[in-house]
DNA sequence: TCGCGGTTTGACGTGGACGTCAAGCTTTCT
DNA sequence: AGAAAGCTTGACGTCCACGTCAAACCGCGA
């Protein structure tokens, strides 16, 4: 599982698909259809097509997999949050590439809105989760007061006059 | 629309598939194949085995797209959720049917127990849900912040000194 | 009575997200 | 160097949650 080093490495780690794998918590299949459907592309390929992967890719990996189980949306639906997030994060090279503030700033407004997005669907997605659960709980203080009750009736019966 | 009745109806309301389908925003084929996957059990058949629900499985069916959109489970999942669920509803029947007071606390118990596991997965789901919405607002604050500063920057910069 | 809308069962099709070989080619270990 | 382990590209299979016909069967309104 040790990383695949050369000796000039500029220092950059790099990995295997099956190293990927392991570390991400999915098979390789899944990578590579996740390539296919382009939603992680390998930093490199070397030799022959050997896909060569970089620590942003394991976190890009990790992060389809939440958006996935955590947020139940779909490969097509994750692309759509990913390239939010692509903006965000490549935010800086835009940056330097054209140093005109009327850019720079036409590009953060663009990230800020996708961003804004995101948020009012995960806080919608938030509130009705936790209606649901208030719910649930709800439900559950009653039937604590009714288990209590019940608890408290067999022992007071007794003593109460026939 | 109108809810099919009949003379002495026991003043319970009746709904035919199609009815139901519209009520809750699935398909006829979707409420067939949720029976067939024994999550939703028509009330009664009538003539030629034509299906019957009851407000009940409107509310039911309704649980199930919530429980499958909102939450992301799979039929399988939400067929557990819905078995909890059931012994919370069918509580006063058992409830009712053993007067037991030994019986009655186990009862209550069970349905109790069987509350707080979806509690905790969904109190769970909402602090991960949470934490990546945090995640995604802090982001927002540092986009914003660089905003203003863009803003601000190219305002004063002119009264810089070269 | 006839047509028409709604329903039934049954069977086959579909899209998404992979699983699972196969055959051949590197890379790594000893 | 040579075997073992890992990677490549296909290509076909699979599971889930339905979609989409087809053919037959009520019920009722004109």
């Amino acid at each position: 599982m040790s990383p695949s080093t050369s000796v000039v490495d500029k220092d950059a780690t790099t990995w295997r698909i099956g190293e990927v794998a392991k570390l991400t918590g999915v098979t390789t299949r899944t990578l590579r259809y996740w390539e296919q459907m382009r939603l992680l592309t390998p930093k490199a390929h070397r030799g022959a097509g050997e896909r060569v992967y970089s620590d942003a890719e394991i976190h890009r990996a990790k992060r389809i997999k939440e958006l996935q189980e955590l947020l139940g949306f779909s490969l097509a639906e994750v692309g759509v949050v990913l390239e939010t997030e692509d903006v965000l994060d490549r935010l800086r090279d835009a940056y330097r590439a054209d140093p005109k503030p009327a850019h720079r700033l036409q590009v953060i407004q663009r990230a800020i809105e996708a961003n804004d997005r995101l948020l009012a669907r995960l806080d919608d997605k938030l509130a009705r989760i936790q209606d649901f659960r208030d719910e649930r709980g709800a439900k559950a203080q009653r039937l604590h007061q009714v288990a209590a009750e019940l608890r408290a009736g067999s022992a007071t019966r007794r003593k109460e006059r026939p």
